[in-house]
This record gives structure tokens, sequence and C-alpha cells, in this order.
DNA sequence: CCAAAGATGTTGATATCTCAACAAGTCGGG
DNA sequence: CCCGACTTGTTGAGATATCAACATCTTTGG
């Protein structure tokens, strides 16, 4: 019974390796790495996104989020219209290069969830999501509580 | 419909967090973390795996276990009974110490799957499984394919 | 019995993530 | 207008994971 949790773990572990790894193939010409492709990608879906914002939808550390930026300004790959001195809440923008890689990724994860869907039924992937929305908020509930005590 | 690729990613992401977090939480008095954990779990599950049966279960990189297993046998909570210089294919047990941190861990792991669990029906539990097992497998083919072109 | 090939494990260099401390910017009350 | 509290973003240090190169052991075929 409780072997299937460190089973769910492995699993777990061994997709976000998985996740990474196809990130990295698809830009790694350009010199970009995984928590690249993230900040892209949803400046491509959203354009305007604050950095903060960017946190929240990638779920990503908030550092590993400002020297992803840092990366990607200083090649081109967005802009920052910040009066002040850094970025703060101000809205960045993909560059034309910014937006031709950010398409190229969105083709490839396309692509990827195609052959991931293949086997599953709409109402599965429905389902799926749901159970691992409810797991990640459980544990983050059990994180806290026990905090707590 | 591409953006709940990424929405996966993220909540995988959030989720290997989660339970790296609560598996550090159990056993920081002690010194250990969370890669210690999955060693010391499978061992008490299965006493006598070698080094690379544990990599194979725990979905680790060999360098991390190896590394994992020095810390380990060092401290005392594993024992190898080597002939041979290293631990080489040589079956690995846990000491007393050992088994009352593994213990110790594989309670709290049984706390949080009841959690976990709680709101799932047992249907929606094996066809979670059944998901995260057939996601994991096509994105290795799909890292596979890229790499052959 | 030996050499070569394959399996197993270790090590070092490097990249990455994470935490915590800090800096800078904004906002609201007096 | 200014002070203090809060939000937002950056930085540095340390922990961790990852890859590749290497070392060691075993096995197999001659």
């Amino acid at each position: 019974m409780e072997e299937r949790f460190e089973l769910f773990t492995a699993l777990i572990t061994k997709i976000s390796r998985s996740i990474r790894k196809i990130k990295n193939q698809e830009v790694e010409e350009y010199g970009l790495r995984s928590p690249h492709v993230s900040c892209l990608y949803y400046l491509y879906i959203t354009d305007g996104l604050t950095a903060t914002e960017l946190c929240e939808r990638c779920e990503e550390d908030k550092a590993t989020v400002s020297r992803s930026l840092d990366y990607l300004e200083t090649n081109g790959y967005i802009l920052c219209e910040s009066k002040s001195a850094k970025r703060y809440k101000s809205p960045l923008y993909l560059t034309e290069q910014g937006r031709m890689v950010a398409a190229k990724v969105a083709a490839k994860i396309s692509r990827v969830l195609d052959d991931v869907s293949a086997a599953m039924t709409e109402e599965e992937r429905v389902a799926f999501y749901r159970s691992l929305a409810m797991i990640s908020d459980s544990l983050e509930a059990c994180i806290k509580s026990d905090r707590e005590q």
C-alpha cells in the first residue's frame, strides 16, 4: 500500500526529468535551457506579464525566474520597459527573435502533447489533471500542517 | 490546448518540490535529506538490495545514489557486506538505527498517502497511476526519437 | 588462464535550485 | 510630504542533481 507512494514519487521525479530534457533539446541550439523555456512560453501566450506573474504561472522560484529573465534580456529574447532601474512591476515583451523561438517551443509542446494524449481519452485527461491538482494541494497542506506543529 | 502542457509541467514541478520538502521535514533532525529517504525506504521494504537495484526503484541517477549510500554508511544507517573494496554488487542492509529512521519515514509516508487518498476513490487512484506511467513512457519515447534525428 | 567486453560503481566538474538576506520600489496614514 | 510597512525583485551561499570520464569487478570466449 505505502509502496505505491514511493512508486508515485519515483514516477513524478522521472517525468520531471523527462520534461526538462525535452525542453533542453528544443532550445539548446540557442544556448537556452529548460527554465528559460517556461518564461518564453508564457510570454508567448500572454504578452506583458510581470516577473511575479511569470513566477506564479511557471511555479518557479523568483530567484530562478529573475536569473532566467536576466539571460533572456541580455541575449535579446525579451524586452523590459522599465522606467526604474530594475524590472519592478514592469511588463515584459518578446522580441522578434524571442517570438520566433517561443513559436518553435510551442510547436514542440504541441507535438509532445499529441503523443502523450494519443493513448488517453479526453475523459481520462480531465480526470488526470484533476487528480494532479488535488494531489498538489493536498501535499502543500501536509507541509503546512507539519510546520505548524 | 497546448497551454495545458505547461500547466501540467508546472504542477509536476510543484509536486516534485512538495515531495522533497515532506521528506526533508521528516528526517532533517538526523541530518538526512530527501535523496537519503528513498534509499532508506526501499531497503526497509526490501532488505539486501544492491546499489543498482536501488537506482531503478528510486529513479535516481547512480551518482546521486552512490553519494547517498556513502553518507548513510559512514553515519551508521546502513551496512554493506562487501568482500571487495567498493560496494560492487553487494547487498545492503539497514542497521538498527537505519531501521528506526526508516520506520518513521514509512509511517509518515503512510499518513501523507492517507491524506492524498482521502479525496480519491480507489478507481481514480488506479486510473491516475496508469496515466502517470503512460505519460512517463511516452515522454521517454519522445526524447529518444528526437535524439535519433 | 588471459584478454576483451560489459556491467557496476565512484569521482570531479559543472549546472541548477533553493533559501535567506538584502535592495529597491510603492503605497497609505498621519 | 514623509515615514513605515508592504510588495517586488536581486544577489550570494550552499545544497543538489547531472553528465561524462574513469576505475573496478565479472563474465565470456578463445
